[in-house]
DNA sequence: CTCACGGTTCGATCCAGGTCGAAGCGTCCA
DNA sequence: TGGACGCTTCGACCTGGATCGAACCGTGAG
């Protein structure tokens, strides 16, 4: 069996604790520079650089440089899409990286998946959507009906132009808390940019966590309300 | 970061040659013994039963005595996914493990994906299928509809029983050669199976490459019709 | 019972690669 | 222009883990 693509390569670039730690953070989405990724991992800044080329090199993660700083980011959502198969694996195999701490739960209701919600209430959210017929999906991929573009619009989002971009407009990404999928895509993106927009909820600093106020729970309760 | 899932030991055990010839080896759905494991992938029967100890204590794979073999499976389509996923962001990063040989098109062109039928051949049956209304996709599992349980009792698949089973009856699968997404879960079984019994198409021995006869192409072309 | 065979365990070897100190290089700021 | 800072390169060190020879164990065959 020599055929096919080699996915030994791409494997050990992430069976490395230091590189798998660098690659969680960028799972928020966020840029981040080298120095940032090294405190990270824990590692030296040489150390660091050493890993951040290799990731480099092998097409998991792209730097930019600005100024005297590197700022990295995913490649694609494909990496990011890999990231999450992976993490669901884990999780059902019940390998956890530490027991479940304090902002365990956080997580799971609602944190950034690279740039759109995921977690409970990104489950809810596009739960509620094909519940209203405003997505269907089509052979893996979702697609906006007429009236979800309506509704869209209603939200703030434009997707005329999301649309344009060569990303796809929306795409079910799997949850690997909640095992199911939720929405990910340029509309995704627009969706949370929205939200944040709106003031519903913020970025915890650092982390992966949304954090919902009460008012702005219920006011995304009543955006997307509950198909039950 | 130091929550969710632990990647690292999932992904630290695809990182090794050995140990990913062995798993590609079992993409192909059938059991194979641990020797026949050991010379897939070039090493000796004491390195493989190493190998195969950390894979089955990382719950990649499972393992049954019988007489003095012992017979590996993969542990779950889940798995089988996760290396489809791996391949398909491989294939796109350029990291090819040799340059394509002769059988690579063949490859392309149908094979089976753990148990179900993909490549060229498996997007084109779901095309068919969803083109024709006869399953829908919600939320990323797809979904049959009644129609669809008419085309395939008239096919010779009983889907009463397959439901029963706590395995999804079907399933979208992300293709690595074409990027779109093929057949899977109980029901892609079932159909590969009906193909297998009608002599459309064979395995070709030790590969994943399944070989589809003239007339069994053509009457699988007559049977799953192209939407254009 | 004895032997052959598949699989595993043990121990020794060896090497790829992760790690960091030191030095180099470019950018920004005073 | 000098100095601080961020990142990278180089070199040396060291450890984890892949590998295989040899011995061991259980099953099946004669």
């Amino acid at each position: 069996m020599k055929l096919g693509p080699d996915i030994v390569r791409i494997a050990a670039l992430l069976g490395d604790p230091a590189r798998a730690n660098m690659l969680a953070a960028l799972m928020a989405g966020q840029a981040f520079t080298a120095g940032e990724l090294a405190r990270e991992a824990g590692v030296t800044p040489q150390t660091a650089s050493s890993h951040l080329a290799k990731l480099v090199d092998g097409g998991l993660i792209v730097g930019r440089r600005q100024g005297r700083h590197v700022y990295f980011t995913l490649a694609s959502d494909e990496v990011a899409d890999l990231l999450e198969t992976l993490m669901g694996l884990a999780e059902r195999a019940g390998h956890r990286r530490v027991r479940p701490g304090p902002s365990e739960p956080a997580l799971r209701q609602a944190r950034v998946c690279y740039d759109h919600l995921a977690g409970d209430l990104g489950v809810a959210m596009l739960d509620s959507l094909t519940d209203r017929a405003l997505v269907q999906d089509r052979e893996g991929s979702l697609c906006l009906t007429g009236e979800g573009a309506e509704f869209m619009r209603a939200f703030g989002v434009e997707t005329g132009g999301l649309a344009r971009g060569r990303r796809p407009l929306c795409k079910a990404c799997l949850d690997w808390s909640v095992r199911r999928s939720h929405m990910g895509g340029a509309l995704g993106r627009a969706l949370l940019d929205r939200i944040y927009a709106r003031g519903w909820a913020r970025r915890v600093e650092g982390t992966r966590v949304v954090n919902f106020s009460a008012p702005g729970l219920a006011a995304f309760r009543a955006a997307f309300p509950s198909p039950s």
